[in-house]
DNA sequence: TCTAATCTTGACTATTTTAGTCAGGTATAT
DNA sequence: ATATACCTGACTAAAATAGTCAAGATTAGA
């Protein structure tokens, strides 16, 4: 189980612009040098948070990305769904034939895939980009 | 984040044998069946839980495999150890170039991934083969 | 003793996913 | 004009996944 690299930079990259944004938007260029992400890959990972609504672009020179709403308002969650970041456990759905028929004993432990794919979300769910920066402010040196 | 069909599989396969055992062993060939899981990876994931202790192993005619300590004191996290199934958030580790140079800028999101990686673990380490059994018992139909 | 059922081991491989790269655009401040 | 941005879609190398395959070693029971 292991988390992607594009939810792992989207968080990273949001986590940049909101702490280095000052009004004036922020280029990926520059996240892209500060994080160590290559500039490309940044581009494919920002069109999708623009288009969840989660950064405004504003293109030309002296352009660049700003959050689109307040950090607090942007769940780890809204995140990770912008770049398909899933949590996935189970193999189980209703078409497969693999996984489960509902009730069968096949599927001995689907309540438990459920139990931990929610215990995963619920975490992502509680965890805001305003804290994360906020945290990071605290703890720096 | 996804879970890996080999973690899902042995623990479908120690429930399934947690299940069906009493006092004989049961073959992998069983399990196999009833399971809808390939006999081949079946050994393969096996030889892995033999090897740290979970189940123990009966050769020859009327063989198979039977669980080494009780139910209840087999915690997920030793499961998914035993077949390396690891949860992997970071990719920050003291050597590697990508990722944080730990009091960099670079890792904002340092602490984040530890704490969702300890989150899951507590998970791991909080379910045991006892418990799912016993649930399963009760839920069925 | 023979044989079928089992575990044992290690090498091999197709498929899928990941983690990007690349090549062209379009818009806009200066 | 032109440099600096965003924008888009196709492409691809490498790694991981999810197995398969082949050849053995043990042992119960007929």
């Amino acid at each position: 189980m292991k988390l992607t690299t594009k939810g792992r930079y989207a968080v990273m990259a949001l986590a940049d612009l909101a702490s280095f944004s000052d009004q004036n938007p922020v280029s990926l260029r520059d996240i892209s040098l500060r994080q160590g992400i290559s500039l490309d890959y940044l581009e494919q990972i920002f069109s999708k948070l623009k288009k969840d609504d989660i950064v405004k672009s504003i293109r030309g020179k002296n352009g660049g990305y700003i959050l689109a709403k307040e950090p607090a308002q942007i769940k780890l969650s809204n995140i990770f769904s912008a770049v398909d970041e899933k949590v996935k456990t189970l193999l189980c759905k209703r078409e497969s034939k693999k996984g489960c028929n509902s009730k069968s004993t096949k599927c001995i432990t689907h309540y438990l895939w459920d139990d931990l794919e929610m215990h995963i979300n619920d975490f992502f769910d509680k965890k805001n980009l305003g804290d994360l920066v906020k945290n990071n402010l605290e703890t720096r040196i």
